[in-house]
DNA sequence: GTCCTTGCAAAGCGTTTGCACAGAA
DNA sequence: TTCTGTGCAAACGCTTTGCAAGGAC
């Protein structure tokens, strides 16, 4: 369960540089579904020298050996994640931060998709994440005290 | 049901230019949910001095007054659809083609996610369409003929 | 030596922005 | 006249590509 990176990158005939030894413990700790960017900017301090190149090179090898997923979720920006386990996503609409939570297993006909493959089940739920609707009431109840009104939805 | 555009644009308020008219017909009848540049290329010779600025700008416009969605399955690019009916999608994976199919409702434990306020719910398929599965067939056909073996997938 | 990892610089591509022109009201 | 719809040109942001330098083996 739990694997070091030196497991997982012998297991995948992944040669361990440190550069993808620190990204992919990035990945493994922080568990917020990071952008390109975010890793860059995250690790740019650690490694003087790293380029966005480079962790987009390391990315789409992990991609490749099947340790990591993309994540799109009504976005333009790719974000990445570990291929450990299976699990569904929530978005929050507000601040845009993904959240895992259990796999949510869709339930439907067959027969209204008789003809076709299915190889891959995606569930994502929006909405607003409990530190947003905190952050909602605290501006509700400033511009009430301002004397303007305004309802949360 | 089977709604005009003048209909919808009165309705929205949505003042009815030709280009309007033609974007929202294109839509109305190719349910390929078409990207911007599908759109563009299939108007152009009918309206030559189209930009796709204008496609971006009338989309926009149908995105605010909620006669248009955005659809984003695994792809940096947006495509779009008209809002009439709720459905699901399934997308295949070999030529990228998006299907509409009749909407799943995922069923999960709100205790999974107390504290969450879900407003929207997605539910996308990924797999092979019919048509993709024909042609793999033909090149598995051709390619035993040619000597080689290879299984579908 | 060869192979692999890294990273700069540039290009590519989808999208947005600034602004200006033309036509409608 | 003012407002609105349109569209060119440029900018922008994310991602990919070409290629070369440096290190590992």
């Amino acid at each position: 369960m739990t694997e070091t990176f030196k497991d997982v990158f012998k297991e995948k005939e992944i040669s361990p540089s440190y550069t993808r030894k620190r990204i992919y413990e990035y990945l493994e700790q922080s568990k917020n579904h990071p952008t390109v960017d975010k890793i860059f900017k995250s690790l740019i301090d650690e490694l003087p020298t790293l380029s966005k190149t480079t962790v987009y090179n390391v990315l789409k090898l992990f991609i490749e050996k099947g340790i990591v997923k993309m994540v799109n979720i009504k976005s333009s920006e790719m974000r990445y994640e570990l291929n450990e386990y299976d699990h569904s996503h929530f978005k929050c609409t507000t601040c845009g931060t993904i959240y895992d939570i259990p796999k949510i297993i869709p339930q439907y006909n067959k027969d209204d998709i008789s003809g076709f493959i299915v190889n891959e089940e995606e569930v994502n739920l929006m909405g607003v994440c409990p530190s947003c609707q905190h952050n909602l009431v605290i501006e509700t109840k400033k511009e009430k005290k301002n004397g303007r009104n305004k309802t949360i939805f």
